[in-house]
DNA sequence: TTGAAACATGAACCGGGTTTCAACTTTACA
DNA sequence: TGTAAAGTTGAAACCCGGTTCATGTTTCAA
């Protein structure tokens, strides 16, 4: 049922550029709230990619529930049929783009020829992401303050799929591993942490170009900075 | 003039675990509002403590002026003989905590060994600060929405100063070196985004022991990750 | 075709928070 | 000691945006 009518939805949206929002979505419908017609599922679509925009260009507190309806040309009214409150829509939005950016930077790792590999490829698909959807960006980083179990959520995730790949390609032998916990968690953090920082530099400010940047961040990242 | 002022206002001030707030004193008074009696220094200090505390504990929005002036124990209306909005006592301490920052690393190179030894050590003192000071941590983090400039200048400061570090460690044939620009603001921006992370993680919201992890971090620093 | 459920509408309600201001008190300095 | 400048006060004006709700429209299944 619902995927009949998701399936039917999305041949209509999906402007070039824009990001889905089938997570948003999902989490909408799990409360309650959820839509039961093609009609309804079409216009949470229009309020969930209206609130990513509007979200995304005035920050959470500037952003109004008016502008969210006026950009997805509903009435005012309609957003809580779907929404109990402001902050409920800005939370499902969260999930969702954590949900996108794990989406986006997964398939880049098919084409790993390593472990170390594959963190390249994984932070030169973030950067791009994050330099064609500075909005997503910017909406994670406000659920700091907004919703800060959502954001906890999605680091800590993408910390632990971190972890798993390099505790990988220990096994591998491909890198050295001291077995301490704290040491992979830290590597883990440090990695992250990294990328995040790279992206807002040279993503979402500035533009280097993806495969350089994170080259040049990959060969810190294998041979570290002691001489030989 | 605003010299003994200065100290005379810091004699009465300065709980245990206080940060300074000597910049943003500065700050509000090169602002057109600045206080001409010890009196008014004595209660534009206890305004941006007050607010120091509001901002840290509520966040930004949910922080309002009544909560500053009941906590700094001044009526409403004496705000805004400082301050010209809730922004702008914001801005102020932005500038303050990233001052704050530097100020309490900085003491902490002297000691170093060695290019990277100083690396470790600036780490290990920020997780101390941050630990110690999660107000300042939060507020810096909320800047990106607030006071995007303000934000900005820390973080673009901070990376400076990493580059400069390691240009010195560089010349000196401690660590190695590839002359590209790119490189080295990469790796500037990766330490610090890994560094801002590693405080998150360990200093705001777990604890790490502070030394422990900036020596995990360090010789993945130093030595990378590649199997020798 | 029809009626019940789902959905859409937007004016009005409402609370809370920022900012103003005129009266009052304290400080500095001659 | 006197007085102008600096600082303090808190009630009230003002604004704005989130939320509600009664009414009207569309959908769907029988």
């Amino acid at each position: 049922m619902a995927q009949s009518l998701s399936r039917e939805a999305r041949s209509e949206g999906g402007q070039r550029g824009d990001v889905a929002i089938d997570t948003a979505v999902r989490a909408a419908a799990s409360d309650g709230k959820a839509p039961r017609t093609a009609r309804g599922e079409r216009t949470l679509r229009k309020i969930l990619r209206a609130a990513l925009q509007e979200f995304g260009d005035r920050g959470y507190s500037d952003a109004s529930i008016v502008g969210i309806t006026s950009r997805a040309k509903v009435a005012l009214g309609t957003f809580y049929t779907y929404f109990d409150s402001k902050e409920e829509v800005f939370q499902a939005l969260v999930r969702d783009m954590s949900d996108q950016v794990r989406a986006h930077v997964a398939p880049a790792l098919k084409d790993a020829r390593d472990g170390l590999d594959a963190e390249r490829l994984a932070l030169a698909a973030f950067l791009r992401f994050a330099a064609e959807h500075k909005e997503v960006y910017r909406i994670i980083d406000e659920a700091e303050f907004v919703d800060p179990a959502g954001f906890r959520a999605h680091y800590e995730n993408t910390a632990g799929r971190i972890a798993a790949r390099l505790a990988k390609a220990a096994q591998g032998g491909e890198i050295r591993l001291d077995g301490s916990a704290l040491a992979a968690e830290v590597t883990a953090w440090a990695i992250m942490g990294a990328n995040v920082f790279l992206g807002l530099r040279f993503a979402v400010w500035g533009n280097g170009d993806p495969d350089e940047v994170a080259a040049a961040a990959n060969r810190l990242l294998s041979e570290g900075l002691a001489a030989r």
